[in-house]
DNA sequence: TATGAATGAGATTTCATTCAT
DNA sequence: AATGAATGAAATCTCATTCAT
């Protein structure tokens, strides 16, 4: 990478992580493209040759980290070879997940909801960009090697997908209705049974 | 009511209906005081005498929604006697809401992610306020007379709701990642697993 | 006086009251009308039957303090036969007044630099309305009933006021240049000074 | 200075001086940013980037103002080498500045009551900003060359100060109790007088 | 006399975006 | 590629005043 390349990758990047900075402590609606570029120590037009907005820069944002999330989560799952059922994996990758999350509460705030299809079938698709790895090779691997077949995969991950970004935002920052210790059971046992009840 | 107070409500009444309107068309960012106050027909000033800001109206208007939402459907289980068991209730329930997010899709944009416990525990706290039924009596009587016992309704509930709510808006709205049509049949099995996974 | 008259008083004396409150901890521009009439308990358009507007009644409450602060110091001279000289007799009222002010520093704030010679003409000259006491005649006697005789007694009076009230300000509130006791000494001898050069 | 720095204080300057002809043609109260921004021909935002608020410029603009009486007086001092004790060089001086206000009663407005020792020392702290002229060393050096010592240099300008700047408002801009013409020979009396006093 | 809901002009302030340097 | 001064539309919110009850 010329000097000139590099150079550019640091502004983006001070572009980046300052904005999640912001994005978390102040939220997306009072942080200002000022604000931003004022802690990433640029000028306020360097903002735009990287940038389309402050929504675009949000969006790559969500995508970045929720591709983050999946890359730690499917690499731990890589080095437990013991672990061989399809329902015992998306198990270790949903508390696995559920664990990062409530370590990094601030990144819980910033992808929260957001953690929903849309954005998680978008990080699987194009995940390549980000990260280098291909999620929805992984995931398709992963119910063609099982000897359980499931009625619809995707529709599978998709309710589990759901369930746990939504469930897990209001337990972990909240306690509400429970912490996250005392619902984590129910979770496991609520996804072993949705996936039980799609076995063919 | 006298005739100030009747006048107040009118008042009141359009600054709502009108910004619900501005809400789900425009969204909650791109609508202005000024928006409200035109639409409805009332100086600037006027808005301030009912509502602190854009989120105060914002919040009373989902919680009325949601409200209205739940006390339809919990009327229309009233009406089928034959529905006996708790899991078919909320089976019925979550059926019969889905059926009326499906039907009114500008109400689903605007709960859409809303409908999630907080707001939802809020409703069934201060429901009286809104719609004089007291939503948590009728639900906490709905476990009392079953045969089966939960280990934990609240939980149970809130996992439901959760769970409906979230993927409710993609199927819905985007027919992600199948139309809700389709994605239902797998929504009932899963809630019936999750409530099976939780019987005592 | 009639009941009607004792509670339209007693309106006023809410509003006068409240509205000191305010313009001395919040000060002039920051006091609404909303302000006072909330405090002081009565309806908005309570305060228009009895003020103009916020000017009005700020100004009223000037003459009124001010006319309370000579009336004091004149009662207390009154008090003391043994003080036969007009310097004396001056010296006196500018201690007592200073110390006065010294005790109630918010009510120093309030007239601070507004008892100038305008405002203080005008309270001379009107004292009947507020408190029955003719201070013009008052003044008048003292000066012809000395032995000495000074060139221009109103211009006399008039740059002692303005002495102190404008260095009082600054001295008791700031403590600058130097506190109010140690200044005391320079402003009597200031005072004297004045008075001296002024005898024919 | 570069073209852009040429044109950051035409800008700056545009804003000063129309918001001071607003200031002292309508008031502070009665002067918006809006009032200020379109008569100097800039955009509202600009204002901004050179002020705080419309407090903040009427500060600066006070400063200014007196920093440029002092200017005009002392350089006039220094001209009159004939002038030697520290009692002729004082009356000197507020003859001027009076002088100055007479002829200029819009400044007169502008900084009466407020050309008291909070601002004035203020001036003579930071006048190097606005002026490049030490005037703190200019009155330091004053009572340091006299043959006669007074007992508190600073408390006796300060006297001066306040007795000047508010009797000269009511004087020169009303006539009260009497024009300035026949009310200087008091002041002098009385300055010569106050000097007097405190000589050790 | 007293009330207080309603008004709407207008003040302050922010901020995304542009563009000359 | 980078800068940052300038813009001006637009948003929020206040508040003196009126007037029907």
């Amino acid at each position: 990478m010329s000097k000139v390349e590099q150079n550019k990758l640091k502004k983006r990047t001070a572009l980046l992580d300052n904005a999640f900075e912001l994005f978390t402590s102040k939220g997306l609606n009072n942080t200002s493209i000022s604000d931003i570029v004022s802690r990433a120590g640029v000028a306020k037009g360097t903002f735009y040759l990287y940038f389309k907005d402050k929504y675009d820069i949000h969006n790559r944002l969500i995508a970045r980290k929720t591709a983050n999330i999946l890359l730690q989560a499917t690499g731990a799952l890589h080095e437990h070879e013991d672990i061989i059922s399809v329902e015992d994996k998306i198990i270790f990758l949903t508390d696995y997940v559920i664990s990062l999350l409530e370590k990094d509460k601030t990144l819980l705030t910033f992808i929260s909801k957001n953690l929903s299809w849309g954005i998680f079938k978008n990080v699987l698709i194009n995940s390549k960009e980000e990260t280098d790895v291909d999620f929805r090779h992984i995931f398709l691997e992963l119910f063609r090697n099982s000897d359980i077949t499931y009625r619809n995969p995707e529709v599978l991950v998709f309710i589990i997908i759901e369930l746990i970004s939504s469930t897990a935002y209001s337990s972990i920052l909240y306690n509400e209705p429970i912490p996250i210790d005392e619902l984590k059971p129910y979770l496991d046992t609520s996804i072993r049974q949705i996936m039980k009840g799609q076995e063919i």
